[in-house]
DNA sequence: GTGGTCTAGACCACG
DNA sequence: GTGGTCTAGACCACT
């Protein structure tokens, strides 16, 4: 279904929380589309419903999927939603150059990284 | 001495490993200076000499110092050192891409992040 | 439950350290069992919590074991881990025989040592 | 004059310890051969008097040196001091051994890592 | 209930 | 006075 590494240091829901808006970011996941149940996705990942739950419950605080009580959660309208989704990342990789530059590295070294990056997607 | 913000969800010892490793860089700390006693950095900065004691351990581990049980506790080869921190930095920095890649920035987006951070820091 | 002797010169995390990675070695632990609770080694063993967490932080910065905060500790990958486990074995070995050629025992008086001990464990 | 390396985690005392001892097997310090005043060992190696005393008196302790007062300290009988010495290596070695096996060293690996450690110091 | 972090305070070996 | 180890007990985020 989702596909989480249970060993990684970062807690479980929020490495749900980013997958599923990757899932987003790719098209896979479409607006107005169905997300799975909560028990569903807690039965087929293995881990505790809870867990599950509140990872539906910020992505619906962060405006990603709206949930319909006794029928289900669903993605947001798709280009908000994606807007929010870039916002965040692009706020957090600020943050990772800002530390990257107090550590030393210079522009051209970092530039450098960024078009490394890009080619081994390709 | 240090300076750190208690506040973050960071733990501790690791804004402490994080600042300390950032004054090499900068040259404020210098290869074979000694740095401060475990005590008294707590003391200074009003926490626990034991979560001092984790993160020059940690930074011994790492090899960026090197500890004299009993005499204090030193910076160390100053090359090796700055090296080690550039390539954690540059892993680092090379991840926080990535992440932002698969949320759907782009190269020339990360670039573009990389410019404005150095614009600022002038 | 582990049994350690606490009155060795050697600090009690790394008594404990050395004793888990023999359970490995010994087939008593396997692959991906759990470890007992941080808590529970420590209560059984009469020592402090922070103590065996300090352990298990070793055994995982090692590789040996990986955490998973709020449901265990468990045994890594075997293969690895029994690898691991040898070669720093072997490491200390060389180590230790090196340091009694220095002192004037013959390779031959060392190869008789191994041969002895040998026999004891029968 | 004696040479040891004030970085690594055992305590100096015991390094220069080891370090006599290996001295009189290599032959290099003879049968009542004056030992380097205390004083001269610590300026030399920039370290504390009391811990050079600590080690005489330890070596004294064990019956490999002498030491008249006001007049120095003294290489002790060197058939005795060797044994001794040899002595000691012998049950360190068998120690080590013993921990290797423990960890699944066969003693054929062991025999191997000998002979390997013979052929490193030709 | 779990691992992880932290505090407060202590002792030890070493220099 | 220093780093290193340990105890006792607490809180937190997560499951």
């Amino acid at each position: 279904m989702f596909s989480i590494q249970i060993e990684g240091g970062k807690p479980i829901y929020e490495q749900l929380f980013i997958r599923i808006s990757e899932l987003i970011m790719n098209g896979i996941m479409q607006e107005n589309e169905k997300l799975p149940a909560v028990r569903e996705v807690a039965k087929s990942l293995g881990i505790n419903p809870n867990t599950v739950q509140k990872t539906y419950a910020m992505l619906e605080a962060e405006g990603l999927i709206y949930s319909i009580p006794a029928k289900g959660s669903y993605i947001a309208k798709a280009e908000k939603t994606a807007e929010k989704i870039r916002e965040m990342a692009r706020a957090e990789l600020k943050n990772a150059v800002n530390t990257a530059f107090s550590k030393g590295i210079t522009a051209d070294e970092a530039t450098a990284i960024v078009k490394l990056c890009e080619e081994e997607r390709k």
